[in-house]
DNA sequence: CGATTTTGACCCGCGC
DNA sequence: GCGCGGGTCAAAATCG
């Protein structure tokens, strides 16, 4: 199967990412950290029966979920009374006709990245709401569930620290994001500026100029994985 | 005043 | 059939 493990020295960071999953093009791009720390993905696709057998090893706390293959939108529904919107589960509606099961209709991708950041609220570029948070067994420290706040953005996100590396979260992102990343927050453009020319730019002289807020930005970050 | 976080209650599938 | 556990909702509180 395919499992890339690469680790680069960037910043004086060290950005790995495990990726895991079918993919043609060898490395989008170069890897490069921005938060504070470094950054690991694990993006695992167990398309195939097969998978790791055995408990992983501590080594990455391996995640799995799908990745491209994504549904376009997803329903749009008004305002159903009782109509349980709960969630579809598992149900596959019987349906012995057709290709009505298909496979997979809804394949929901997943993106698991772990980050070691002493904070554990990476702001990438989206706007997330937390709706919970539940402790989850083997791990003493509580995870939180979040969703993004956009309408008729399905995309949620959980997050939770490592249980046994205090620096280091998971971040794991869910369905895709159904709209485009709010103004303002998007990355920086090209800044390939006009006519600055000679420049007094202020802060050119300091050279570590960073980001106002102290607040990591990972949004970069996560779309360069997912291509 | 609106949006968001907090926190317990509730729901539902599953194991015994 | 009941209890447990994971996950989500929702009302109140807080932030801005
Ligand atoms: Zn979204």
């Amino acid at each position: 199967m395919k499992k890339k493990v690469e680790r680069s020295l960037a910043d004086g960071r060290i950005t790995q990412i495990v990726y895991k999953g079918a993919h043609d093009h060898p490395k989008p791009l170069s890897t490069r950290r921005n938060s504070s720390g470094c950054a690991a993905v694990v993006a695992e696709d167990h398309a195939n029966g097969s998978e790791h057998s055995g408990p992983t090893p501590e080594n990455s706390s391996v995640t799995f979920g799908d990745d491209e293959a994504d549904n376009g939108l997803q329903l749009s529904d008004g305002a159903e009374p009782v109509t349980k919107r709960r969630k579809e589960h598992a149900d596959n509606e019987g349906s012995s006709g057709g290709t009505g099961g298909c496979g997979k209709p809804v394949r929901e991708p997943r993106l698991v990245v772990q980050t070691l950041s002493d904070i554990d609220i990476l702001d990438d570029g989206f706007r997330w709401r937390k709706y919970g948070q539940k402790v989850v067994k083997g791990n003493p420290n509580p995870r939180s569930y979040y969703k993004c706040t956009t309408v008729g953005c399905p995309v949620r996100k959980h997050v939770e620290r490592a249980s046994h590396d205090n620096r280091a979260v998971i971040t794991t992102y869910e369905g895709k994001h159904s709209h485009d990343v709010p103004v303002g927050r998007g990355r920086a453009l090209p800044a390939t500026s006009s006519s600055d020319s000679s420049g007094v730019r202020g802060y050119a002289a300091g050279g570590a100029f960073q980001r106002t807020k102290d607040e990591p930005r990972d949004d970069m970050f996560v779309e360069s994985l997912l291509c």
